[in-house]
DNA sequence: AGGAACGTATAATCG
DNA sequence: ATACGTTCCT
């Protein structure tokens, strides 16, 4: 038990008061996670079963590096036994064991914000509702907000505060909009995210039975990131630790950012109202950044009112005071910090991976990611269209899930003419009409027996009998197949496939397929890692999976790259040195947020944020003029700065706008004119090889969705390739006879049985040395001669 | 069905 | 300015 030894006071208590209700402060960078992970390490030691943990954090991310870093104490058999994940895929769990007692069938399907968007566009149609007046992010926030605080429609129906709140804002309907879209919800066996917490609660009102059995069962709740739960989570919680009062919570009320969107920093402040027996450790010490950086972060939190007293301190290296200048526009700022990135690269030997850039709003990355790209320092961008929000990936997805989950009408509609078979905008809106008006499903309407009732034309009848033969089909492939089979038996057969490789042959076109593709290793690498880990590996599972994944949960330290991204995505995560950019009032804090005290305290916590991710220095800059909805306009440095005691700020005079431009012009890049090709790049998911020749299969998620890329310092021109685009088809699909003995990246070795099919869908018939026959296409498999 | 033209929003975002 | 969605036209 010599881990115990590594911890300091506060760090040792927070890990061995096991029983009873606690409350771990824990100041940034203050060992958080350690404490997290040791703690639940020590229960095992003292003989708790796994299956009676139950740990819930706030990104899948957080989740798998806390399981990974408990697997090293105790052994992965243990690790694994852990009820151990998100709010969100924990609670699905269960309800996918309870659905029948919610009324759900427990192959519901996820929605998530796009499909949910999609469903109340729609309702707002059907109800002939203004779409100006209704405007779909309204009406989704009040919907959304409304679940987080467990309103159910009849309820949200009977509250004047929501009533006349809708009313004054000229949305009276959105109590009807919300009760049809849980109607529409159901009648779809889906659930939207915010269900996943709404139903749980409901669950343990209405069924004391089942509430019981999982008290039993957790016999000790732990909760990462407190401050940022909201209401509905918070009772949920509160519930499950009714009987043995075990509950360790851990979080930061100065580090709670969220609240735009539900999170409760109530939840942390008045925790000892519910548990008077609460025990409080402060983790104080901050192991992370150097004294001037906790002493200014602290001075800067300290002008806010309303928090649990706390010193942050730090026993580093003083290191060096926070640098703030300033620049004449947006792009000099960029191009300001990107020629100091360039000097510390050159005179201090860092990396581009030493670097973050950290600003307020995802709109000013622009200018850092030009200034970035024609400094030639490979760079990185948060933040952009997840992977698994692209079109064609939501196409294919759509498939997989009608398979599963018949009655998921956005699904449905997604796929019913893709690729193109003639059923057109005119047919599913009638079919819609036709199920909305004898309250069953699309998909049921559909059936042979309903059909003929739609007024459908035969020949319209009769694309539709077909459709539906083919869904029919996939539905029990589905069952019999791996996910990675039964996903290239859709690709085939649903025509997609042929529709990637005959359709766009322009640079969208190949990202489409190489999306696609993407899609495709994963499943490989799923379908696998599932065979040696002898879990579930159908389709179902999958889904499961990335219903719940975002782009949050990636790595995102793995490359040499310089970060760029929003303060908010920054969270958790550190860097040796980091530039807070476009520190000016109306921009940060944004202009909505000026008025208001609370919403100000807000904006300082994540200006506090962003401070406390820098280890060795922080860089404040701000501008005097920025572009700005298509106009220029005049900036001032943000109240922020003012906020920092002045003892540790310094203000170099090489880096402010009153000094002559000509020392800091950008240095041309003499082959300037070199493009570097198409700014944005396909995305990869998460089960993604690393391209640079990984041979750890599925474990090794490694790259980022949702995010762009470029720069590249290190690669010629004319070798140019986006570090984080994967070659799509380098193996030539001709080349295969049987008998050839080939290697597969994840399969191993083996021995081509069969050739089956004709290009594009070659597919190879493979014996491998070790996990028997497997069906491959050839498009996907990337074999190589062995 | 696909593309051009037009209109509109424009803070952060876990799952 | 610009990205995105919608509508209208061919």
């Amino acid at each position: 038990m010599n881990y115990l030894d590594s911890l300091n006071e506060p760090q040792r208590q927070a890990v061995m008061t096991t029983d009873g209700p606690v409350l771990v402060i824990a100041g940034a960078g203050s060992g958080k996670t350690r404490v997290l992970t040791m703690r639940i390490a020590y229960l095992l030691q003292q003989g708790v079963k796994p299956y009676n943990i139950l740990a819930l954090t706030f990104t899948n991310k957080a989740a798998k590096e806390m399981k990974e870093r408990i697997a090293q104490i105790v052994g992965p058999e243990e690790s694994q036994q852990l009820w151990m994940g998100t709010f969100h895929s924990i609670f699905a769990k269960i309800l996918r064991i309870e659905a029948d007692a919610v009324g759900l069938n427990r192959d519901f399907t996820i929605y998530d914000t796009q499909d949910s968007k999609n469903l109340l566009k729609s309702i707002i149609k059907d109800m002939g509702l203004d779409e100006k007046e209704y405007k779909l992010s309204n009406v989704m926030g009040a919907i959304s907000q409304a679940k987080n605080d467990l309103v159910s429609p009849s309820m949200y129906a009977q509250d004047v505060n929501f009533i006349e709140r809708d009313k004054s804002a000229r949305r009276p309907r959105t109590t009807d909009i919300y009760n049809q879209y849980a109607i529409r919800l159901k009648k779809s066996n889906s659930v939207d995210f915010d269900d996943l917490l709404f139903y749980t609660h409901i669950l343990f009102r209405d069924h004391q039975d089942i509430l019981a059995k999982y008290q039993q069962k957790f016999k000790y709740v732990l909760v990462d990131e407190y401050q940022d739960t909201n209401k509905a989570q918070y009772v949920i919680i509160k519930k499950l630790v009714e009987a043995h009062h075990n509950i360790c919570v851990v979080g930061d009320d100065a580090q709670s950012i969220y609240s735009f969107r539900g999170a409760r920093i109530e939840n942390i402040l008045g925790l000892e109202r519910d548990y008077p027996d609460l025990k409080i450790f402060k983790l104080e010490q901050n192991y992370r950044s150097t004294q001037n950086i906790v002493n200014a972060a602290n001075s800067l939190i300290e002008k806010n009112q309303g928090r649990l007293k706390k010193t942050v301190f730090s026993q580093n290296d003083e290191g060096d005071k926070i640098r703030i200048c300033s620049a004449h526009s947006d792009t000099e700022e960029a191009g300001m910090i990107v020629r100091d990135i360039a000097m510390r690269m050159r005179n201090e030997g860092l990396r581009p991976q030493d670097f973050a850039v950290l600003y307020r709003t995802n709109a000013q990355s622009r200018a850092f990611e030009d200034g970035l790209r024609q400094g030639r320092i490979p760079y990185r961008i948060y933040g952009g269209l997840a992977f698994y929000q692209r079109k064609e990936i939501k196409d294919l997805l759509a498939y997989f899930r009608v398979a599963v989950n018949h009655n998921d009408s956005e699904s449905l509609k997604r796929i019913i003419n893709y690729p193109a078979r003639a059923i057109g905008m005119t047919t599913i809106e009638k079919l819609v009409s036709a199920a909305t008006s004898v309250d069953v499903s699309l998909w049921q309407v559909m059936q042979p027996g309903m059909i003929e009732k739609t007024g459908l034309n035969g020949s319209t009848q009769n694309k539709i009998g077909k459709f539906v033969s083919m869904i029919e089909m996939f539905s029990m492939q589905a069952e019999n197949l791996t996910a990675y089979e039964f996903a290239a038996e859709v690709l085939s057969q649903s025509g997609i496939m042929k529709e990637l490789t005959e359709g766009k042959n322009d640079a969208e076109g190949k990202d489409r397929y190489d999306n696609v593709n993407e899609l495709m290793n994963s499943l490989q690498d799923y379908s696998q890692e599932r065979v040696e880990s002898g879990d579930d590996n159908h389709i179902r599972s999958y889904l499961e999976e990335v219903a719940l994944i975002s782009d949050m949960d990636q790595d995102r330290g793995d490359m040499d790259q310089v970060k760029l991204m929003t303060i908010h995505s920054s969270k958790g995560l550190e860097f040796n040195s980091v530039y807070i950019v476009g520190v000016e009032d109306e921009t940060f804090p944004g202009q909505q947020s000026g008025y208001n005290p609370k919403e100000l305290e807000e904006e300082r916590r994540l200006m506090y944020v962003a401070l406390t991710r820098a280890k060795d220095t922080a860089t404040i800059s701000y501008c005097l003029s920025r572009f700005q909805y298509g106009q220029r306009k005049d900036c001032h440095p943000s109240r922020f700065i003012a906020d920092i005691d002045s003892e540790y700020i310094d203000r170099p005079d090489s880096m402010n706008v009153d000094r002559p431009r000509s020392a800091f012009r950008m240095e041309q890049s003499p082959r300037s004119s070199f493009s570097y090709g198409q700014r944005t790049q396909p995305v990869q998911n998460p089960y993604a090889r690393n391209h640079t020749g990984a041979s750890s299969p599925y474990s090794s998620m490694r790259q980022t969705s949702g995010f762009r890329s470029g720069g590249g310092i290190q690669r010629p021109p004319s070798s140019f390739k986006p570090a984080t685009k994967v070659s799509s088809v380098d193996v030539p699909s001709g080349t295969y006879s049987v008998g050839q003995r080939v290697v597969h990246e994840t399969f191993g070795r083996g021995t081509i049985l069969a050739i089956e099919g004709t290009m594009p869908n070659t597919k190879l018939k493979i014996q491998f040395d070790n996990l028997g026959v497997k069906q491959l296409l050839v498009k996907f498999a990337r074999l190589r001669p062995e």
